[in-house]
DNA sequence: TATTGTTATACTCTATAACTATA
DNA sequence: TATAGTTATAGAGTATAACAATA
């Protein structure tokens, strides 16, 4: 499951090197892994992950990819995505169709359930980024995205 | 080892869903999976681990502290502390010597091996941050930084 | 009783190699 | 020969339960 869900526990935090805080990967990392850890609260009513809701959005928005397309938005190493395929495609919230150019390819829909509950998941989601950010206005939130493209991007040149 | 240290290859990726790119969850745990892997990169040399640089980094710079102390500071469950502990240890980068006040405890601190392994390392990662960030300014970083702070804190309230 | 450190264990995420069936 | 999907597998990272020694 990853790490522990309860952050707001009161242990006695021990508040000591300064050295490692300034290490915007550092800070980065422990940021992401506080907030994974609370959307993994968030999407367990409906029985998603991180990694599964965001193949349920990719699909439902860019109906009729291929797993390999997937697998590349996702940054997911192609092995790895079939299991996160399976699973979606077994509680019939996608189907997996062999692509009738290229038989090899499976192109890949959400089902009506799949709409739903993608629907009230991102809606779910949407409201605990709400919460997280209450202390952040609009553009301090464009500011972070922004801020992180430009991370990404330096790396893909 | 984690994710592909590769993220500059020229794979053709498709860019697609807008919706998941809002969300300030996801955009940083894909940001901060790439920073990751490049600090895994940069680590590797001194042999060290992300893990293993913080868990140095801790003792070094608060020399006496201990494992659940440690375990606390970097938020990793007190089990999982000990092989680490075991591996700077196994490596004479740091010593383990029992409390006297309290015989259950340990006592962390570094050797001059784990210092002069310290500073290296450190000055590696610096120079990573900084080749990383080059398009941002002192400023923007310390709002990343003071964004990342304050969404920390409004989870441990 | 509670806490420090430990062992054992399990689950998720990720990476690689090798297979199959198509192209 | 190359590609799409699959299987099997291995290694990090992280979580929990239970134990011995000490408080």
């Amino acid at each position: 499951m990853g790490r522990s869900a309860d952050h707001r526990s009161s242990k006695k935090t021990v508040q000591l090197d300064v050295r490692l805080r300034e290490f915007v990967g550092y800070t980065l990392r422990r940021t992401s892994s506080i907030i994974q850890a609370d959307l993994a609260q968030t999407l367990k009513p409906f029985d998603l992950r991180m990694l599964t809701f965001s193949a349920l959005s990719l699909i439902i928005n860019n109906p009729g990819l291929r797993q390999s397309q997937l697998a590349d938005a996702m940054d997911v190493e192609h092995p790895n995505m079939v299991s996160l395929i399976d699973d979606l495609e077994a509680r019939n919230l996608i189907t997996r169709e062999r692509s009738t150019s290229d038989r090899r390819a499976y192109a890949v829909c959400g089902t009506e359930a799949g709409k739903r509950l993608y629907e009230a998941a991102h809606k779910a989601v949407a409201d605990h980024e709400n919460r997280l950010l209450a202390g952040l206005n609009d553009d301090q939130r464009q500011q972070i995205l922004g801020a992180m493209e430009m991370i990404q991007t330096a790396y893909k040149i």
